[in-house]
DNA sequence: TCTGGGGTCCTAGGACCC
DNA sequence: TCTGGGGTCCTAGGACCC
């Protein structure tokens, strides 16, 4: 059987742990730069508050209360989670921050077990979870849906299939969004259980393989193995939208290397080595092949300033940019030119240590600037509880 | 007059997920 | 006036190969 826990409302109950009058009261959480909703809690969903909603529709409601988002945080508490599930069952894949499936026997029991999961991780990291059991990974996803309104817990086996289908709206099914069901629809295929009944061959034709792979799934066939160990990433992006409009060359440049520089850690945190740079803003893009596929965020640095010199024109706003890595090696294949052996991938560790050991201020290149006018807005944002020792939780 | 059959790689765009 | 930041996979079509 395959269980989905998912954190309910995973960001504003990540806040209500350290802080637990907001229980009592509508929470939303920020994206990046304070611009739209992106986490509700129980009772901002009441208010018919939706995901994605601008914050501004909300600047006057002096009962909803607005938090920036605060990742650090709600990182450090997914891996409590992560880790505190992964003591029911080694076969474990963190899907995303806030859901992780498990792969174990099927038991008499297994609705006992997932509410002892349930409460342990209430118990031990203070987040709820919703936990879904089925036959596949499709048909968990749906169940945790439901476990949310039956008590946390939904266990599903292959005899509920067609019952629960009936009742399923193609876009609440894992893998069927919002085009795909809407061109359902016009074909006269409504629910869920209509979809697993229609002909194999026309399903192929609507949805192609990966949308039949699904309608597997939903018929209790297993398609979808768990994957434990993460993949390595093939791109890396690192784009912000930016705290006020930026016009002059030097201070997008500013910005760039600093993006440089993030997607050039995470690459390194991967143990890869990238040949291809790609600069952008609104309104273009600038891309580069590196001949020689590095990690060395100095070189990183140069090639993004280098290509957002060439995208700047003068007079005109930039809200926001990006950098994006791709073509991702392992090995670097060397030349005659590039001396093999260098002290470069030395000082990026010892940079990197330094950054993940201290909280702040950080390592960084005189090129990501100091002042940073263009940095994202993050007007309400709490501690960081749980990461830095100037920020602990008082009691 | 009549003209095959089998591949690969790359890219852009679309669809989806959190 | 104000609206994030990441990712993945698949497909069709073009270009090319023998």
């Amino acid at each position: 059987m395959f269980l989905l826990a998912d954190c309910n409302n995973f960001f504003a109950s990540c806040e209500m742990v350290f802080n637990p009058k907001l229980e009592q009261k509508p929470l939303v959480i920020l994206s990046n730069n304070d611009g739209m909703i992106i986490a509700r809690s129980p009772k901002a969903k009441a208010l018919g508050v939706q995901m994605g909603d601008p914050a501004y529709l909300y600047k006057n409601r002096a009962d909803i209360i607005m938090l920036s988002a605060n990742f650090v945080l709600y990182s450090d508490m997914s891996q409590r989670v992560m880790q505190t599930l992964a003591k029911f069952s080694p076969d474990i894949e963190i899907y995303s921050i806030d859901e992780a499936f498990l792969e174990l026997e099927d038991r008499a029991d297994l609705d006992g077990f997932c509410k002892e999961i349930r409460q342990t991780v209430k118990q031990w990291t203070g987040i709820p979870v919703s936990i879904g059991a089925a036959p596949t990974k499709t048909l968990a996803k749906l169940a945790s849906e439901w476990a949310k309104k039956a008590g946390g817990v939904f266990v599903f086996r292959n005899n509920e299939i067609e019952e629960r289908l009936a009742q399923t709206e193609l876009k609440e099914v894992w893998g069927i969004g919002e085009g795909l069901s809407d061109r359902l629809k016009r074909k006269g295929i409504y629910t869920a259980l209509q979809l697993i009944q229609a002909d194999d061959v026309w399903i192929q034709k609507q949805l192609g393989v990966t949308g039949f792979r699904t309608v597997l799934e939903l018929r209790g066939t297993p398609v979808f193995e768990l994957s434990e160990e993460p993949e390595k990433k093939k791109s890396i992006v690192c784009s912000r939208s930016f705290g006020q409009k930026v016009t002059e060359l030097s201070l997008l440049e500013e910005a760039v290397a600093s993006f440089a520089a993030r997607a050039a850690e995470k690459l390194r945190d991967q143990m890869s080595l990238t040949s291809f740079l790609s600069v952008f803003t609104e309104s273009g893009s600038c891309h580069v092949h590196i001949p020689n596929a590095t990690s060395y965020t100095p070189e990183l640095i140069t090639l993004a300033k280098e290509g957002v010199r060439r995208l700047f024109r003068q007079g005109a706003e930039y809200r926001k940019a990006g950098v994006m890595l791709g073509d991702f090696t392992e090995d670097r294949q060397g030349d005659f030119l590039t001396p093999a052996k260098s002290d470069k991938g030395e000082a990026m560790k010892v940079m990197d240590a330094i950054n993940a050991r201290y909280d702040r201020p950080k390592v960084q290149f005189a090129a990501e600037g100091i002042k940073r006018p263009w940095k994202s807005r993050r007007s309400n944002c709490s501690p960081k509880f749980t990461t830095s020792w100037n920020e602990l939780v008082k009691v």
